[in-house]
DNA sequence: CCTACCGATCGGTAGG
DNA sequence: CCTACCGATCGGTAGG
């Protein structure tokens, strides 16, 4: 009667756990009997425990890629693209929150290659931030003595924290966090 | 010539590599290599290793604990204590970065008793935060739209979040980091 | 602090 | 997807 996993279900139940136990707190036996399956039966799916990590992360990160690409292009004020790039990664970790969470806590026990593509990856992505307070403080709409570099930092703190603390059951809603999310990293900056 | 190993250079010890490889990720083989040591060494200092984690995180946490009994009791205005929480903590932060991560990252692999102890302080701790900006709320030196929950817990995101991307050797100093946090977190509250 | 272990569990494979 | 495994490593103990 149970239709058979597919290897869609071997990663996202894997990063459902990765989440919530960590990389090294999860055996494949574990996620194994999350799916009904002995673990054995997952290496018809995925070739390794890590690559599975590397699935989950790369996931994640290609929706931070994408969304810092899309804003890199976009027309529109400095306060106009930073409402975009806070709203769109919130909405990222909101919908993908296990695979965010993942990406956030455990991408340090990625294999070597993938690791350094990782930290490669949000470098461009904490620069595509730099950038537009840049733009932003050059043409007035932002404070004069922001120092860039670490005022990215700091909201890229805020924003990802969000994925540590957030819970869908929760008493708010995630439209109304992330408003107030918003606002609060505006006053920062303005 | 070497001398024998305390119990508080087998507890640092542990705070480093949990903080660097996870608690999951750390074995007591590693822990004991890290020392000049056998594993089985190790057991003479301590009872096992969730005795560890507990003794590596409680440091931190009793640290914490402190800062907000501290300004609890103390005078002044809302902005000179929201000064002192953010800064107490960041020095904290500073002074005990592998304890302080281990405390943020490792928390949820305590046994049972020491992690519900653990939530318990945090949530103590995070109202010790929503008080000091109620009151200035309440006298009008913070924003009369403040969230005072979700300001707390934004406030704590920027703060510990230093201890994920803090480097002692880099380039910039932790006291103008602690400046600039500062001043960041002040701008979106006044 | 070391020698010498222990049972349990780990990631993973061969073969069907 | 299961049966039946494997060698390696895990946390931990007894005894000195």
């Amino acid at each position: 009667m149970t239709t058979p996993r597919t290897k869609e279900d071997v990663v996202r139940a894997a990063g459902r756990l990765f989440a919530e136990r960590g990389f090294h707190g999860t055996s494949m036996r574990d996620l194994g009997s999350e799916l009904g399956l002995l673990s054995s039966s997952l290496y018809s799916h995925i070739s390794g425990k890590d690559q599975l990590l590397v699935e989950v992360i790369s996931r994640g990160a290609g929706l931070f890629q994408a969304l810092a690409d899309e804003v890199g292009e976009s027309e529109g004020t400095a306060a106009e693209r930073l409402h975009h790039l806070v709203t769109g990664h919130l909405h990222i970790l909101v919908e993908y929150l296990d695979e965010a969470a993942t990406f956030l806590n455990e991408a340090r026990f990625l294999p070597a290659p993938q690791h350094d593509a990782v930290v490669a990856m949000r470098d461009r992505y904490e620069a595509t931030y730099r950038a537009v307070l840049e733009e932003g403080i050059a043409d007035g709409t932002f404070r004069s003595d922001l120092e860039p570099h670490l005022t990215a930092i700091f909201i890229l703190s805020v924003l990802n924290a969000f994925a540590r603390w957030y819970r869908p059951q929760g008493a708010l809603g995630s439209d109304e966090i992330i408003d107030r999310m918003y606002r609060f990293i505006e006053d920062g900056v303005q």
